[in-house]
This record gives structure tokens, C-alpha cells and sequence, in this order.
RNA sequence: GGGCGUAUAGCUCAGCUGGUUAGAGCACCUGCCUUACAAGCAGGGGGUCAUUGGUUCGAGUCCAACUACGCCCACCA
């Protein structure tokens, strides 16, 4: 035992974290507790870590999710667990590539004058820089990552893991490459995913446009709400059922403005009551049209580049910007008298998710994976309960999602990713797809080029479980730690990451990438509102982890964690739990004031010693430490959390720790001071224990102070359920001191009567006599905590004592003789509120058990107990209105 | 258009498989610097559980409808 160590030199009079946080990190880092052996025999349990961007810097979002991670961690840990928290980054094209461009530019520079190759160094170099801060903020926060293993998206590693898949999914024709509308982004210049897109309700209109027959006679009306698409209309449809129609089919009609004489077709994709029944097909330009070009053999008109500006095929609108263009081409329908009618119409447009911008759908060469052969599996793998959701109400949303699946477009025309490993021979025009460059293609051309796109960044983040292992390799850690045990992430990525690691997962592992998947909420601001830089509400957890601590930040967020629902986080929140920190710090101040410096190990518990308190906090500290084991098995962080906010303000601060100081005193002999002491060192190494996981720091720093041993908490074991002979029955005692004390608590509180004044004494009465026995054993505690001079217990048939106010339960009454203190009027006024208030529970009850079906059906304990009631409400109130007449 | 979620004290939320008098934190009121803690202690006020029906001996809890708010998905021009 660490003697040295133990004490209240190293602790301030108030808890502070800043001296303390740094220290045991280091401590943890250097004693490699965090490390995972895959050829350990223990158990494994195992986590990756949703991967942060590189860009990145450690947010709320962030704070909550390793938070949980690292209570799972370090619980499991020291469930004796092999535990791989498996940490790393994500290249994060897009957002990483923005960013560097736009530091070039602020240098002047420009990515296109770069070229490619030094414009991708630049970003290692960037990544080299600051890709490392988050991880830094995540050792800030306490994570107890493996950090030896850290793993980035773009490693040689993961790389060649991405090629491999790439390449079998291709063989397996589950990726093709063809000409497809994609969403496009003209400010980020590269094809998007449907996911990638953000849908906004925007204000718009919604324009009526005649289209003249080509032989005049006639014309068509169609509705639209972007007139620039016109120039590459190719077809008008309207519904084949459509009678009001027609007569239209097989017509040619003369396209607005430039003049491009197009056919009526037929097709299903036409609601017949919308507008007029026709509308104007632009395969190049709209998804929906896009299908029915397919399906007619239309011809597909590109009419901008893509930048959004009008090309070639836009006449006179060439190099316009699409927007400018739509509002010449308004304007010149109106010139020529063809616009009819001009709308006010909200709906709903596609924004980049990245840069905003509006997407345009866009025709041009991309890959693909097709998801559907894949998807049934998945699904068929979660309803197996194989992957479980928690909470389960997410199964649903991933259903949804899978079943209506679409193919991924995977392809990005960025630099910064993993390049697409297809080259295209000059010569013969073959495409190779391979894991490594090929030398030359089939027909022996040396003349290959590689596939100048990039892959989705999410395409990488799919393999994440897997490729950190080690995979394609067979590795030892694979084998140990695959599939993981729970994966914690928020719902906004169910779809771009989670559903697409099961779809790997299964597809090369075979099995699933993790047995559980935790979905937390969001974390808003105090009013419930996105946090965000623009309303300049967002809370900096690094400024709280500076204000308050890494651990107050950790509790607060595991305390507001009630599963499936948003989290609101307000300062004030934080400092609730930062308070309790405190409240915790200053409970473990006073026992190592108190335990001077003799042995006190639970084994040298004098049980002849122990008092009715002790008994009943070493239960309670047995059973807390059951129910935390069952909370931490279900992810119930919030009720864990409080679950030890509770107990330990509640029961162990406010009842044993005051119970305690005449024993530790000395007032009671040696002997008792010892078990005292005893006790209390046995307790507080199990709520540390139970807390450490949560605000490891803090019980850390405790736990050295107590001198437990020479090991540190972080590798101590979990505390188990023990059998605390007798326990049972001083919970029961516990029950009369707490009664009793409250109740005289009360009362003197009702004629204000100062804590410190000794009310000279009190009377008790009670119906169970048995119960005397747990005041008179306890006088001496009963009398300090309700500061009493004497307890008189009234033996049966005494009268009350003269010029008292009273306190009844069900069970007790107690007497507080005042003498001239007494005001009689407000004492009659405040028993006979009570007694109408009993009246009317009594009635209520009596009612119920007037009811034969009652009585009948419900179980015969449920009556037991409502008879019960109802006596026990009738004696309060006979009690109570005696108490009255004896007043008037 | 489809799916999901939420309505309980002034605020933020607990309340599990229906069964004592619906709880906590913050806020509020009263009295206390009682040598672990004023970041504290003790006592107290405050809710017809969104609305309407239904099931049941019994509903905050289960079912339906309705209202409000929120989120996700979707190719109505």
C-alpha cells in the first residue's frame, strides 16, 4: 500500500481538474493500458471509431460519441475484457480537397495551375500538419483509443484494401461503369451520390409554356419550373389513359425558342391531372425524363457544361450562367408571347452538401455499384437479428432506406481520394480493372491510362471494420476482435456509413461488422437548435474541457444521454454535473481526513463493530454496483449516470458520511472508529470503481489519494454484488432513522427554529413497537441529525405531550412540544389540510374496493395493499383529528 | 406522398413489461457560512400527464383518432 500517496496533500479544497487531466493521460499512455492483444485469452470486445475528418476539429458531436465509446471501453476493460478501441481518420475527399484549395488560393495559387501530383502532395503535406489535432482533442476528452494502431482512410494498408474490393465487386459485376444523369455540383466540379444531396423547399414558380404544333393548327400547353432546360427538350408525353390527350399523340411540336421540332409521346410516368396533362421531356437534364428518354430512344441534349453555363447546344444563351439563362429565356417567351402563366410554387431543389450549391443533374460518364443483389442480404441479416439497432425504433429507417435502395454512384472527379484502379487502353479501347497497374493491356498496347477519378470517400469508411484490421490479410487481430461488438454513431450516417459497412461487411467477411449499433441523439444548443456557426450558438467542447473539465463535460453528456432523443446542451447543464464533481471531490476530502493512516481493507472489517448505517451503505453499494453492471449491458449512459449522481449526493453525502463523523470522532471507541473507517474505504473504492468509466480522471486522482493498492483504477476490476450479512434488515432500520429524522426535520423547520438551536426534545409514538428498537439503537444518530436533546418514546395509551405540533406517517408520529411557541391556529390549519387531503385518497381507495369486479380480478396483492392503504389513511386521519381536538 | 419521433411542474427531462399519494435537476420560496463541500445544508410551494374516444376491475403507461411540433426518405413536371 502506496502510504505515501495517500491523504489530502495532493487534493485541493475544491475539485480542479486542470492539474490532474494531463498527468493521468500520460500515465494511461505510458503504462499502455489501453493496448489491445489479440492473442490475449480473455474475452475480446471491440469498437472502431466512427473516423473524423482530417479537417476536423473535435465538436459536440464528436465529444458525445467517444464519450460513450470510452464509458463502453473502459467499463468492459474492467469487466476483464481484451478491448481494442480501434482509432483513425478519414480522408474526407471532398471536404478535405476544399479546404486545401482554398488555402492555395488565399496564397494566390490555384489547384488547375498545380497540376494534379503537386496539388495532392500539398494535401498530405496540409494532412501531415493538422491531421493530427483531433486525435490530439481526443486525448483531451479521455479517449482511450489503442493509439498505436491509428489508422487513416488513405493508408497503404486501407489503399490496397479499397483496390481489392473495387476489383472483386467488379468481377462480380456488382460495379459497372456507364452514362447516367448523376447529381452534379458545379462549384465542386464532381459527380455527388443521391445521398450527397441536401433537398431544400425553395421558393420558385411554376412556368406555363405553349408549344405550337409543327404544322400549326394547334398547340400545347406544359408546365415547368426551370424554362432553361427547354433548349434540350426532346419529346413532349402525356399519359397513353390520358382521353383529354389524345389526340395529341403522334404529333410533332416546335420547341420555344429554338425552334427543334420534337414528338408527342405516350408514356406511364405521367400524372394525366397535373397541369394539362403534357409535359415537356429533357432527357439530359431531369431525372424523371431521363427514364422515359430510355425508354423512347430520345435523344439526350446537354445544354450546359459543367459549370452550370450554357453550352453549344444553347444558342444564343451560350456562356450564360443556368440562372441568367433562365431569366433571358423568361423573358424572351414573353417576347414571343409563348409564357401563359407564371406561378408562385415552393419546392423542393438539391444543394451540395458540402458547398451548398445547387445541384444540377447532369449526364456523364460514371461508376457504379449496384446495391440491390447486395442489399436483400443485409436486410435478411438484420430482421435475423444478426446487426441489432439500439434503440430498435432505427431498424425501421434502415428498412426504409434498403428497400427503395438505389445504385451508388461511387465515382468523384476529385484528386485528393483513392484513385479508381481501371486503366483504358489507347489502342484497342479495353478497360483493365486491377488490384495493381497492369504492364501492358491484351493486345499488347503499353499505351494505358488510368482512370483519372477518385473514389467516394464513403467507399472507404465502408470497409473501415475490416480494412483496419489488416484485411485482405488474415491477422490475428482480425481473428480476435472481427466482427466488432457495437458500433456507436448518430442516425444522420446511418445511411452513408452504417448501412454500407453491413453491406461490406457481409459481402467479404461474411459476417457482419458489428453485433450492436448504438445510434445516439444530436447534441443542440439549450433552445433545441442545430448548433451551428452562423446562429453563433455553438458550444466549443475544448473551451468546456478548459472551463470545467475534461469529466464534467464526459458527465453531462452521458447524464442528457436518455436513449432516442436530442440532446439540449446549455453551460448551465455543465455546471450542474461540474458541481457534482465537486460534491464527489469533497465526500473522498473528508474520509482521507478521517482514515489517517491505518489499514483499512475490507477483510479487516470488524463486523462486531458496524452500526446499522454501515451495513446499510455496504448493501446499497452491492446493489448500485449490480444495477450499474445491468445499465452498462443495455447502453442506459443517462440512467447509469444518474443512477451514481443519486447515490452518492443522496445517500452516501447526505445520510452515512453525516452518520459517520461521531464514530470517526472517536465518540464511540476506538473499535468503531476503526470499522468506520473500514467501511468507508471499502466504499469509496467501489464508487470509484463505478464512476471511473465516466470521469475517469477524477477517480483516478481519488483513487491514488485512497492508496488502493499499487495498481491505478484504470486496471482495477469491476465491483461485484456481495452479500452483506444483515443488510437487509438495517436497510429496514434505515427506514425508521431516515422517517424519524425527516419528520423532526420538518418540524422544527415549522417553527423555524434554527439548525443550530437544540430542540430540547421530542416524542415518538409508534404502531409497530418492534420499530423502538431501531430508534432506541440509534438514538444518539437520530438525535445529532434532527438536533434533539432527548427522544421520549411513548409507551401505548399515552397522551400526546401539551403545547406540540405533530408529524404523522403512516407508521410514526412525532411530537415536538414548543411550549409558547405555539400557534394553535396555524397548527389546526396546517393538520386539518392534511387530513382533508388523507379524506380524500380514503375515499378514493374505499371506492375501488367498494367495486366487486375489483376485488375480483385484480390480483389478490394489489387488494392486500389497497386495504392496507385505506387503514392506514383512516388512522392518520383519526390520528390527525385527535391531534386537533386535543389542540382546540 | 411514404416513414419515424415527441407532447408529463416555469425550463430540461425520468416514469421498464398497466396496480401505493406521478419523480429528478435547474428555477422559485423559507431558514442556515452546522470545520468535507455556500459549487453547500435543511425544509417547502408547484403538474386534472396535449385533446377525444376505446380496451380493462384499474391507463401518464396499451389501442385508435385528432391537434401541434420535429426529423428522415421520395423522380409530381
Amino acid at each position: 500500500m502506496e502510504q505515501a500517496s495517500r491523504g489530502l496533500a495532493g487534493l485541493s479544497k475544491s475539485y480542479d481538474p486542470k492539474p490532474i487531466e494531463d498527468k493521468w493521460y500520460s500515465k494511461w499512455l505510458e503504462d499502455g493500458i489501453f493496448k489491445a492483444d489479440p492473442n490475449s485469452e480473455k474475452p475480446a470486445f471491440s469498437i472502431v471509431i466512427p473516423p473524423p475528418n482530417v479537417t476536423g476539429s473535435l465538436h459536440l458531436g464528436h465529444a458525445l460519441d467517444n464519450t460513450l465509446q470510452d464509458i463502453l471501453c473502459r467499463t468492459r476493460r474492467m469487466q476483464g475484457y481484451e478491448v481494442l478501441w480501434m482509432p483513425g481518420t478519414d480522408h474526407a475527399g471532398i471536404a478535405t480537397q476544399n479546404v486545401v484549395e482554398r488555402a492555395v488560393r488565399n496564397e494566390g495559387g490555384n489547384r488547375r495551375d498545380m497540376g494534379r501530383e503537386a496539388f495532392v502532395n500539398r494535401v498530405w503535406e496540409w494532412k501531415s500538419e493538422y491531421g493530427s489535432r483531433i486525435i490530439g482533442q481526443l486525448k483531451k476528452l479521455g479517449a482511450s483509443c489503442d493509439w498505436d494502431r491509428e489508422r487513416f482512410t488513405m493508408d497503404e494498408g486501407l489503399s490496397r484494401a479499397v483496390r481489392r474490393v473495387f476489383v472483386e465487386l467488379y468481377e462480380k459485376d456488382l460495379i459497372y461503369r456507364g452514362k447516367y444523369l448523376i447529381n452534379w455540383c458545379p462549384r465542386c466540379l464532381t459527380a455527388l451520390s443521391d445521398l450527397e444531396v441536401e433537398h431544400r423547399e425553395l421558393d420558385g414558380h411554376l412556368y406555363s409554356v405553349r408549344y405550337d404544333f409543327a404544322g400549326g393548327g394547334g398547340s400545347v400547353t406544359v408546365m415547368t419550373t426551370r424554362p432553361e432546360t427547354i433548349l434540350g427538350d426532346t419529346a413532349i408525353a402525356v399519359h397513353p389513359r390520358d382521353e383529354r390527350n389524345r389526340h395529341l399523340v403522334g404529333k410533332s411540336v416546335v420547341v420555344p425558342i429554338i425552334g427543334r421540332v420534337i414528338p408527342v409521346i405516350e408514356d406511364n410516368m405521367v400524372d394525366p391531372e397535373f397541369g394539362t396533362g403534357a409535359v415537356k421531356i429533357t432527357p439530359a437534364h431531369d431525372p424523371n425524363d431521363f427514364l422515359v428518354g430510355g425508354r423512347h430512344g430520345l435523344e439526350q441534349i446537354s445544354v450546359m457544361d459543367d459549370q452550370g453555363v450554357m453550352n453549344e447546344n444553347a444558342d444564343k444563351y451560350r456562356g450564360m450562367d443556368r440562372f441568367e439563362a433562365r431569366a433571358a429565356i423568361i423573358e424572351d417567351l414573353k417576347g414571343a408571347g409563348l409564357l401563359l402563366d407564371e406561378i408562385p410554387h415552393r419546392h423542393s431543389v438539391g444543394h451540395c452538401y458540402r458547398c451548398n450549391t445547387i445541384v444540377e443533374p447532369y449526364l456523364s460518364e460514371q461508376w457504379f455499384v449496384r446495391t440491390r443483389p447486395m442489399a436483400d442480404e443485409d436486410v435478411a441479416s438484420v430482421k435475423a437479428g444478426e446487426i441489432r439497432f439500439i434503440p430498435e425504433q432505427w431498424t425501421a429507417t434502415y428498412y426504409q432506406w434498403m428497400d427503395n435502395i438505389r445504385d451508388w454512384c461511387i465515382s468523384r472527379q476529385l484528386w485528393w481520394g483513392h484513385r479508381i484502379p481501371a486503366w483504358y487502353c489507347d489502342d484497342c479501347g479495353a478497360v483493365i480493372v486491377s488490384a495493381d497497374e497492369p504492364e501492358s493491356c491484351g493486345c499488347g498496347s503499353k499505351r494505358l491510362r488510368q482512370d483519372e477519378d477518385v473514389l467516394d470517400t464513403w467507399f472507404s469508411s465502408a470497409l473501415w471494420p475490416f480494412s483496419t484490421m489488416g484485411w485482405p490479410d488474415e491477422t490475428p487481430e482480425l481473428e480476435k476482435f472481427y466482427p466488432t461488438s457495437v458500433l456507436v454513431t448518430g442516425f444522420d450516417i446511418i445511411f452513408f456509413w452504417v448501412a454500407r459497412m453491413i453491406m461490406m461487411g457481409l459481402e467479404f467477411m461474411k459476417k457482419p461488422p458489428f453485433a450492436d449499433v448504438y445510434i445516439h441523439a444530436l447534441v443542440r444548443d439549450e433552445h433545441g437548435q442545430k448548433m451551428s456557426k452562423s446562429k453563433g450558438n455553438v458550444i466549443d467542447p475544448l473551451v468546456i474541457i478548459e472551463k470545467y473539465g475534461a469529466d464534467a463535460l464526459r458527465l453531462t453528456l452521458a447524464a442528457l444521454t436518455l436513449q432516442g432523443r436530442d440532446i439540449f446542451l446549455s453551460e448551465s447543464r455543465i455546471e450542474t454535473y461540474r458541481f457534482f464533481l465537486n460534491k464527489l471531490w469533497n465526500a473522498a476530502r473528508f474520509a482521507l481526513m478521517n482514515l489517517e493512516d491505518a489499514e483499512h481493507d475490507i477483510d479487516a472489517i470488524d463486523y462486531g463493530a458496524l452500526r446499522t448505517h454501515d451495513l446499510w451503505i455496504m448493501t446499497r453499494v452491492s446493489s448500485v454496483a449490480e444495477e450499474m453492471t445491468a445499465l452498462s449491458d443495455g447502453y442506459f449512459f443517462g440512467e447509469s449516470a444518474r443512477l451514481m449522481y443519486d447515490f452518492v449526493w443522496g445517500e452516501l453525502c447526505d445520510w452515512y458520511l453525516e452518520l459517520s463523523k461521531p464514530a470517526l470522532k472517536g465518540e464511540e471507541g476506538a473499535a468503531r472508529k476503526r470499522a468506520t473507517q473500514s467501511v468507508l474505504y471499502s466504499v469509496f473504492r467501489d464508487v470509484l470503481k463505478l464512476l471511473h468509466p465516466v470521469i475517469p480522471f477524477a477517480t483516478e486522482e481519488l483513487w491514488s489519494a485512497f492508496g488502493y493498492g499499487d495498481t491505478i483504477i484504470g486496471r482495477s476490476s469491476w465491483p461485484l454484488a456481495r452479500e452483506v450479512s444483515g443488510g437487509d434488515s438495517a436497510a429496514s432500520a434505515m427506514e425508521s432513522i431516515q422517517a424519524v429524522v425527516r419528520a423532526m426535520r420538518s418540524l422544527r423547520a415549522e417553527i423555524k427554529l434554527p439548525p443550530q438551536q437544540e430542540a430540547p426534545r421530542m416524542c415518538v409514538r409508534i404502531k409497530d413497537s418492534s420499530l423502538y428498537e431501531h430508534v432506541l439503537n440509534n438514538d444518539d444518530l437520530i438525535r445529532l441529525l434532527s438536533r434533539v436533546g432527548k427522544i421520549e418514546l411513548m409507551p401505548e395509551g399515552a397522551s400526546k405531550p401539551e403545547k406540540s405540533i405533530s408529524y404523522i406517517t403512516g407508521i410514526w408520529e412525532i411530537f415536538f412540544p414548543v411550549g409558547d411557541l405555539l400557534d394553535t391556529d396555524k397548527e389546526i390549519a396546517r393538520l386539518s389540510a392534511e387530513s382533508a387531503k388523507l379524506a380524500k385518497d380514503a375515499e378514493r381507495i374505499s371506492r375501488k374496493l367498494e367495486n366487486k369486479n375489483f376485488i375480483e380480478k385484480a390480483p389478490a396483492e394489489v387488494v392486500e395493499h389497497d386495504r392496507e392503504a385505506l387503514a392506514d389513511a383512516e388512522s392518520r386521519i383519526r390520528r390527525i383529528e385527535e391531534n386537533i381536538s386535543g389542540l382546540r
